[in-house]
DNA sequence: CTTTTTTAATTTGTCCTACATTTAAACGAT
DNA sequence: ATCGTTTAAATGTAGGACAAATTAAAAAAG
């Protein structure tokens, strides 16, 4: 682990050669700019002629720059008024290349990891926030497969629901989109396995648990649902 | 919790009405299309001329909607060479627009539940990968800060560093890196506090279970360590 | 004088053309 | 066949023009 640790800070101090282009630089400079002058958001930005003419680069230039902010949510612009800062969905940018497919294998397990660690951690927000609904909604979720678990996709869906359902009782909004978002990556690798496994604990012991169990408990018992996914992991 | 739910799916299905440029657009098309043609990272892609022709816009558009996607770095362009799909760093968008002072503050402390949630969860990875050289720089830093507990700020870069070598003992660098682009947000948030609290259980403690201790009590410890800031959540 | 309507002006959105720059590929000389 | 040279193709940048939207100002109506 140490030689990609060390690789990690060279590339942090040494960066690869890059040559930048205009619309980089502009980009990182309002950047800059908006933080220094302490934008907040609503406050009105300048023109863009305004700024290629400041920056001494084209108004194409700053237009690209100005794009990329406003896909991320920065600023958002109208016709006649100009551009004003905004609050970014700090999510939705992520969202964007969270795809399994073009992510790389080193990263996708540390996603993979990611997710089993705040399902372990979890324990602490559930208990403080859970309801009395809620809770039985999930028991309905988890009896719901019992019932039906012949189907493979179908135990894949119930799987969604039941652990989706646990993130949404945290309270947390963007705790819940996260691990939405992380779904695809979960599913992708589950369908790498041949044989699905089974954990020894189960949706509904892990409801029980919540209904009259302590947070030590409901932790152990998470722990032992997702053991078979942390004994793979080297 | 349930109206705030409603109110995000209805955010979701209805989204508001929101104007679309001519960049979004192509911006979406082009994702579509890296996807159905399940382009994979080295593939070159189509033409700036042949993008815009394609799609019946301007070259502009098409700079414009590609200079978002290389921004998230999912293509790279070489001249002449033209553009191929590249690995996006998933976090380095995410790095963007994760600035305290511009994400509300609901967004603030749903991120400080989440980091609390991971270092509650990270025990099992830890005693997984932890080295003996580990334990005993991360017991160093330690004791660094028992020696040196006057100054405030060199109590928080201590925290840093402390909070940070625990990442780094994961062996897990996204998660590194993520914690590392979430401490802005920890260290702004810690900045508000009138007095400094210090929880039950040190960080020498910690590093004593790490030697000696099991998960659990790892687990238990930092639960203890954090517990303060656990007590502000409502 | 107030209210409504019309007009004008400003700013972003899009298109177009031109040229510089880089560099892979074709070509040519030894 | 190898090395250097030229060529051509693609991106990067600049600048101008106009459409569209929308605010602000001016004009008209009451």
């Amino acid at each position: 682990m140490a030689p990609a640790m060390r690789n990690t800070d060279l590339n942090n101090d040494l960066g690869p050669i890059v040559q930048k282009t205009m619309a980089d630089v502009v980009e990182i400079r309002l950047r800059e700019y908006l933080k220094e002058k302490s934008f907040k958001p609503g406050d009105p930005l300048p023109k863009e002629m305004e700024m290629a003419q400041s920056l001494g680069v084209s108004r194409n230039v700053v237009r690209e720059a100005l794009s990329r902010l406003r896909m991320l949510g920065m600023v958002e612009t109208k016709k006649k008024r100009g551009m004003v800062l905004a609050r970014p969905d700090i999510l939705s940018s992520f969202e964007r290349v969270l795809d399994p497919l073009i992510i790389g294998d080193s990263t996708l397990r540390d996603i993979f990891e990611l997710r089993l660690t705040l399902e372990v951690g979890l324990a602490d927000l559930l208990y403080l926030r859970k309801t009395k609904k809620d809770v039985e909604e999930l028991e309905q979720i988890a009896r719901n497969q019992k019932v039906t678990s012949g189907r493979q996709t179908f135990r894949i869906k119930n799987e969604i629901a039941f652990h989706g359902k646990i993130y949404q009782m945290t309270g947390n909004e963007t705790l819940q989109r996260f691990q939405s978002m992380l779904l695809p990556v979960f599913g992708y690798l589950v369908s790498l396995e041949k044989v699905p496994i089974i954990g020894k604990v189960s949706h509904l012991d892990l409801v029980e648990i919540l209904k009259h169990g302590s947070k030590e408990e409901f932790r152990q018992g998470m722990l032992k649902h997702l053991e078979h996914h942390f004994a793979k992991l080297k």
